[in-house]
DNA sequence: TATTGTTATACTCTATAACTATA
DNA sequence: TATAGTTATAGAGTATAACAATA
């Protein structure tokens, strides 16, 4: 390869070399990025959120919260350490997942009785309704994806992606440990 | 369901609410979670990119960077506008990762001679030591999730994955255009 | 001592918008 | 006017660590 000068870019404007042109959109080599499966599951994640974001619209929550609040909604006094175990969230997570949604009047958090250290929350009837309303957009998202998969094919892809997660769950705990 | 106080988080404690627990982590309804495929495209990107950064280790680029690094790599003299294109990412977080890729001395960036608005990027010995480095742990990660997945389910999980893809960012450039 | 939750803080990844320069 | 790239800034979403209250 031709030798080339460093370009300090706080600096100096990057060097000219020649008068090659690179490969248009069309021709790049992706070399084993085109079966680099992290490249996909990054993708795959940002138009799915994108979608259903999309089809929430700006009057809900936004799509994250939608798994916390069904949670409250289906568990009335489910604790926050519970939620944060149901959604692979941190308990810092979830605590400022549930001082939004107490600001926006969709729960309430109450102290266990019997264990003073435990919060409990419970959907308002507002949180109620909220969650019933992204529930409609949420399935409009699910019937995209089905539809976009292909009904013969959705069924064994959650499958196959809920026994990935299983695994590599498994395997960080596993070389966790070994430290 | 029994009247609650609202609790302001800000100045009152929570207020107490008799002595039912939530159920225990094992019996959290999930409902219609259960088949909520967002949910698990979230968990599996955070999963498979958990799994390659800590297969790289501290001595390498982050997981997204691999990406762009293999790009210049294998097309040299690519433009930035074509990197983003083809890792669909922004000009301007494109820049970002190669302004850090240049500062680790891992690639070079040039102004084509026939269009001076077209900046060129190129890997450098080490960005090629780099990238080679980092495509054998990205083999390691790809072979971990092949074993999770299971190898006759791997090749049709991918195409899946490619098809979702392709089809959301199509009905997402239709809605688009309706605006 | 261990657990639950809160807070302050910071990190990663990314995009938007206004800009310069070139075409 | 349009395009390539830069910069400043912001914002989502998340985690870490130190902490108070409670067990």
């Amino acid at each position: 390869m031709a030798k080339l000068q460093k370009s300090a870019h706080a600096d100096d404007a990057p060097l000219e070399y020649g008068t090659d042109v690179a490969p248009d959109g069309a021709s790049i080599d992706q070399g084993l990025l085109q079966d680099f499966m992290g490249m996909y599951l990054r993708r795959a994640y940002e138009v799915a959120y994108e979608d259903f974001r999309r089809r929430l619209g700006k009057d809900a929550m936004q799509p994250g919260y939608f798994t916390i609040l069904t949670l409250i909604v289906r568990n009335p006094r489910i604790s926050q350490t519970q939620i944060g175990a149901a959604s692979a969230r941190d308990k810092s997570s979830v605590t400022k997942a549930l001082r939004a949604m107490e600001d926006a009047g969709l729960i309430q958090r109450l102290r266990s009785g019997s264990d003073r250290r435990i919060h409990l929350s419970v959907a308002t009837e507002e949180g109620i309704a909220m969650q019933k309303q992204m529930e409609i957009k949420a399935a409009d998202h699910v019937k995209a994806l089905h539809d976009a998969i292909g009904p013969d094919r959705y069924e064994a892809f959650l499958t196959t992606m809920k026994d990935m997660i299983r695994t590599l769950e498994e395997t960080a705990v596993a070389k966790d440990a070994k430290l």
